[in-house]
Order: C-alpha cells, then structure tokens, then sequence
DNA sequence: TGTACATCAGTGAACGCGCGTTCACTGATGTAC
DNA sequence: TGTACATCAGTGAACGCGCGTTCACTGATGTAC
C-alpha cells in the first residue's frame, strides 16, 4: 500500500478548511476551485478525486462547519464552563461579540451565508437547520421562564443574533453596526433572564456542544 | 424629438422590476443580463444604454427596492392606519407572516440578499442600512417602554424580524420554519409592548412609509 | 542493502460553455414642409 | 395629406475571459525479493 495510511483524510481536510474559508469570505460564486486548491497547497485538477462536484463541496463544508477544530479555536477570550447556568448569556455574548463581527474568514456560516443556503439544496438546507437547531437547544436550557414558554424564547433570540450579525455586517456605518449589536446583545440576556455579568467570552463552548452534534457525520465523510 | 417622452424611463423601470425579480429569487451571481432584459421584454444588447455595469444596476435595484409601486401593493390583507399606535405591531405580523415567507419574489431584501450585499460595495450597503434604519424608525415610535430604551427595542425587534425569516428560508422543515416565525412574532410583540390582536395585515403602511424616504433620489436616478 | 516494480496522488493541458461587454447596424418614430 | 428626413431605441453577432470539469500522464511512494 503506498502513500502513509490516513493522507488522503488529510488532505481532504485541508481542501475543506480552505474552501470554508474562501466561502465565508466571498460566497459560492465568487470562489473558484482553483482557488480552493490553491489555498489547500495543490492545483485545481485533483479536485474531482475528492469531490464529486463543487456542490457536493459545499454542502460538506456546511455540514463540517462547527467540527472544524481550528475554527473551534478561534475566538479567544475568558474561559467558559457550559455547566453553568450563564453559558447561553456568555454563548450571545460572543455572538453579539466585535470579534466575531469582523473575524468573517471563521464567523457562523448563518451570518457569513444565509442567502446563498436560501438557494441551495435540502442537503444544505437541512445542515444549516442542525446548526441553528443546535443552538436553540443550547440557549433553551437556561432560558428563565416556564418551560413551555422556554423554546420559544431561545428560537426568538437564536434568530435575534443572528440577525442582529447579518444586518450588522450588511450596513456601511461601522458605528450603527456596533449600536446594532449593543442592543441586540442587551435585549437577548434580558429575555433570556440572563444577567449581564460584563465580562468577556469565548465560544469555544457553544462549538464543542455542537461538535458533539456533527463530529460523527462529518468525520465518517472526511475519512 | 422622436419617441414619446418618458420612453426611456418606463423602460428604465421595466429592467429594474425584472431584475428586483430575478435577483431576490436567484441572487446577483446566478442572474444574467439577457434573463433580465429578456424579463423586461428586451434584448440582452441594449443594457448598456440603461446602465454602466452589472453592479450598477444592482445598486439600482436594492436602492429603490421600497419605492417600486408593485411591490408595495403586494401583500394584500387588511387595512393598516399608520397613525394608530398598531402600526408596529401590524409590521411585526406582516414581516413574520406567511405571505412575506413564502413570496419570494417580492419579499424584502433584507432577507433576501443580505449576504450578497455583505460582499458589495458602499453604495449596496448604503442602501441596505437606510431601509433598516427606516424600519426601526417607524418600530421605535410606538414602543412601549422609557424613551431611552426604546431605541435599544426596536433595533432588537427589527434585527429579530429580519433573521426569523432569513433563517427560516435558510431550514429545510417546513413545519420548523413555522415555528420559528411563529416564536419570532410572538416574543416581538411581547418585547414591543404591542397586545396581539390577532388579525392580519398588510404592510402597505411600512412600505408607504419607506417610499417617502427614498422615492426622491430613486426617482431622479430613474428619470 | 539494493534494485525492480506496482500503485495511485497529484499535474496541467484541454474541452465546451455561458457570461459581461462592445459595436456596427436596423428600423420605427415624430417632424418639417 | 403625403413624402423625405434626422433621430435614436433597440438588435444581435462578436469579443475575450474565466469557469467547472475531464483525462492522459508523471513521478514519488512503499513493497517484494
């Protein structure tokens, strides 16, 4: 057998990783499968060894998006103990957060991709939907209110971050975007019940509660 | 002078319909210049007599999104009286309700580009945070709370509008994406203050309100 | 250890295609007399 | 009323370009003996 066991796996990451990258920055259409292989350190012509087709890409880069460890890496901030009950407030915190606002190579794929999953397939519809379903799960454990109420309200704030996110980085006045955020991060942890505590956060919760969710998928995909 | 005056603008405003069509349904990338002037009953060759470039038209289109007369009729439903303290209220109900789900065509651009207009230019992003802000200038006058937070609110409310139904064309589930708008309508309505008084509604009111605020300069462009 | 070999990951030229854009031309229009 | 004319909105062939995709080939790898 030549070649080491597991290259191929490898390799196969790093076209992902790249493409990931490229397509929160620039969208679908606007990237290239030069581009992406270039950005993964091959030329364009190995692409269809690994993919059926840039679609079949896409949807896998979706579908991976929150096992991707650098990308469970990146926000760096204060530590986070998904135990407590102030995980979901710290969770839309660093939402909400500026670093996630311009950090659009390794932001959600709900804010940096919404329009183009509008117009994709089910496969990619119904991974974007484990995303946000994922989410609300989380926020809905710690919601303060009556547990029929609870799911409501974790949905009507997922969908108030989200938002909140995707028009911020819509709009041209980079101090409206920031007042944008503010509020929005304000008005969540008061629906949510969640004191504001003040202090800073990371994701890297929120990212291994949904790696749990999508590791076993993705990874049998990958290798 | 040959040919009636105002030719040139009537069909000026043809392309701009059949490309605020086309564009909502396809996104910028997946519509060409020959689908667009074929919908406005034209040859692809004449384009550029109406406009400088592909992307100028599309600043067009996003800009005078609110004015254009047909898409203010669309969503038909009940009266609305804008000075009655509802008005809000019945915005939150349109934006969230079935209608504007379902009527891709026609529904707002917020949800239905905001990644595209990510990835544009300030003039695109411009345009994007005018009709925002419009919107939360007519939330923020009925809400009921102290008037040093009502701004804060009604940002929240219109971020939540805007990403309950971006998410919600995003989801395969069909039942899931009910749910949610379902959730998004009712928390806001709480937020707002606004009882829910569960008729329907139109949003002519919001679009009139809005078409006051850009018809000038888009008119003068059109014209 | 050294040599011959089978494997297959990756290369890069080539393909057809549809796009945005240009431009020389057509032909319908209202005007002049 | 009828004819000749100037205008210019719209046509459609043509352009270069970059894309997604294919495929015959290369050459680095680990294996066999």
């Amino acid at each position: 057998m030549p070649y080491p066991v597991g290259h191929r796996a490898k390799v196969k990451g790093k076209i992902i990783e790249s493409a990931r990258r490229l397509f929160n920055r620039h969208g679908f259409d606007n990237v290239s499968i030069q581009q992406i292989m270039s950005g993964a350190g091959l030329t364009h012509g190995g692409f269809y060894t690994y993919f059926r087709s840039k679609s079949a890409l896409y949807t896998k880069v979706l579908g991976c998006f929150f096992t991707d460890p650098e990308w469970k890496n990146q926000w760096e901030g204060v530590e986070v103990d998904m135990a407590s009950s102030q995980a979901a407030a710290q969770v839309v915190k660093a939402y909400l957060s500026r670093q996630h606002f311009e950090d659009v190579e390794n932001s959600c794929p709900m804010v940096a991709l919404p329009s183009d999953v509008m117009r994709s397939g089910d496969d990619t519809k119904r991974a974007f939907e484990e995303v946000f379903a994922a989410m609300v799960r989380l926020l809905e454990r710690s919601v303060a209110d009556e547990k029929q109420h609870r799911h409501a309200k974790a949905q009507a704030v997922a969908a108030m971050c989200v938002g909140g996110m995707v028009v911020a980085r819509a709009i041209k006045s980079r101090a409206a975007a920031d007042e944008l955020r503010d509020a929005c991060m304000s008005i969540a942890l008061q629906l949510g019940g969640w004191a504001d505590t003040g202090g800073r956060v990371d994701t890297s919760a929120l990212k291994n509660e949904l790696h749990e969710q999508f590791a076993e998928e993705c990874l049998a995909g990958v290798g």
